[in-house]
DNA sequence: GCAATATTTAACGCCGTCGTTAACCATTCG
DNA sequence: CGAATGGTTAACGACGGCGTTAAATATTGC
């Protein structure tokens, strides 16, 4: 159930394009703050409040690399993501015997317009 | 970029814990408006509203069946779940590469405490 | 026709989110 | 030291989501 609760920020994070936009850069590399809100066209502050929502979720982690101690490095990290596939696997099984009862029905009343 | 508007809605629609529990129940079977309503101790308008929403992002769909025309069917839809699962794959697909890196690194640095 | 049932729409209040600017650390470097 | 740089926190306004109750719309059945 601590599960559950961690699904609603997870897909709550997800649901604002920008901070989709966000792991999509990520994605290829690691990034700056500051290159990120450059990266929308988006103030500083804007984009470091996106960052913590994504830290706090879990779906990205900061951590101070470099030899300047005053910019952060953001990466993805997989935990979340695996988390949501969980969920979205579970959900899909059902297709699964539902898709089954489907073919099946298909299978029997195949050729007929109308069984 | 039709798609990526529609990822909007499809994870602000499962971010609500309401309706992640109604696709739960509609796993099973389909259920009428009412009866999801009494299951989340909620009165019908706010209930209706979540099928709205889900309605709306094509997570499921209401048919009229059963004799009783005043009734509604509320069941799941297979689409906008892959839609979701083929976003989760790109965005995956990057840990394939990264832990990759990941691995030759550690490979590399081997016992070092610090490089 | 009329009361009861199933669901949706309308109107209202509350609270959280998202962006902006201003102020606040911390760190670098001239 | 003192200005500049990178980033986050604070305060504010605009907007939208979610729940409630009241009213509207079908439809059923006596």
């Amino acid at each position: 159930m601590g599960a559950a609760r961690r699904l609603d920020d997870t897909f709550a994070a997800l649901a604002d394009p920008t901070r989709r936009g966000v792991i999509d850069l990520l994605r290829e590399q690691p990034r700056r703050a500051g290159e990120l809100a450059a990266a929308f066209d988006m103030s500083p502050p804007a984009m470091s409040r996106h960052l913590r929502v994504l830290r706090k979720t879990g779906l990205v982690e900061e951590d101070a690399v470099e030899d300047d101690a005053r910019v952060k490095l953001y990466r993805l990290r997989p935990e979340r993501f695996s988390e949501l596939r969980a969920w979205l696997d579970e959900v899909e099984a059902f297709w699964g015997d539902q898709l089954q009862s489907f073919k099946e029905h298909a299978e029997r009343t195949r050729g007929k317009k109308r069984p």
